[in-house]
DNA sequence: GAGACCAGCAGGG
DNA sequence: CCCTGCTGGTCTC
């Protein structure tokens, strides 16, 4: 399961940024490298992302997003166990994996009603407008999408457009073949 | 505070 | 498929 560990709007981070530092690797997963972020105090994971182009510039998408922060590179395979949860189908709903969400009040709802959504099923941006009790707010809710910043665990690829339009900042291939993944453990 | 973005949607051609 | 109007939250000046 993740459970939301925290949230914060960007002007509690500025203030609370000395808290914790970052500690992140590269791991490869079934969908392709990715970069992970976790804070050194509580382990739990403020950023997830694929890799497709350089190591060097996912890394500095990282430190943009967390701009205040000091980066440790995973020295001593702290990652690992964390990992291996996100990525192990029973380990993932046996365990709990903790999450950071940094935004607006409005994106936090919009990345908490995602989190809600059934593995292996989709929804549209209307839904998820809907649920968050802004029905007309469908497109506001596209640009909240995009700036999660912790990819398959926040699962903005279980959100299709109304239409079948099927955009994906990592790759429409990449969501097929996830949303094919997840729907694999629908069956079992 | 105005204006420009956008992974939206519906409707028309 | 394209275009147009309407939409609302966020970002930039």
């Amino acid at each position: 399961m993740v459970r939301c560990h925290q949230t914060m709007t960007p002007q509690e981070y500025k203030l609370n940024c000395s808290k914790f530092k970052i500690i992140y690797a590269f791991h490869p997963t079934p969908f392709g490298k990715c970069l992970l972020g976790i804070t050194n105090n509580d382990k739990a994971i403020l950023y997830l992302a694929f890799v497709d182009k350089s190591n060097e510039e996912a890394l500095m998408r990282l430190q943009n997003n967390w701009s205040l922060s000091e980066l440790i590179e995973d020295t001593n395979n702290e990652t690992n166990e964390i990992m291996q949860k996100i990525f192990n189908h029973r380990v993932f709903m046996d365990d709990t994996i903790m999450v950071v969400l940094k935004g607006t009040e409005f994106e936090i709802n919009v990345w908490k009603s995602l989190m809600n959504i059934p593995e292996g099923t989709t929804t549209t941006y209307e839904q998820v407008a809907e649920s968050i009790e802004k029905p007309k707010a469908s497109r506001a809710v596209g640009n909240a999408v995009m700036k999660n910043s912790i990819a398959y665990l926040v699962p903005c690829h279980r959100v299709m457009g109304k239409s079948g339009s099927n955009k994906y900042t990592w790759g429409t291939d990449r969501k097929e073949n996830i949303l094919k993944h997840e729907q694999k453990f629908l069956d079992t």
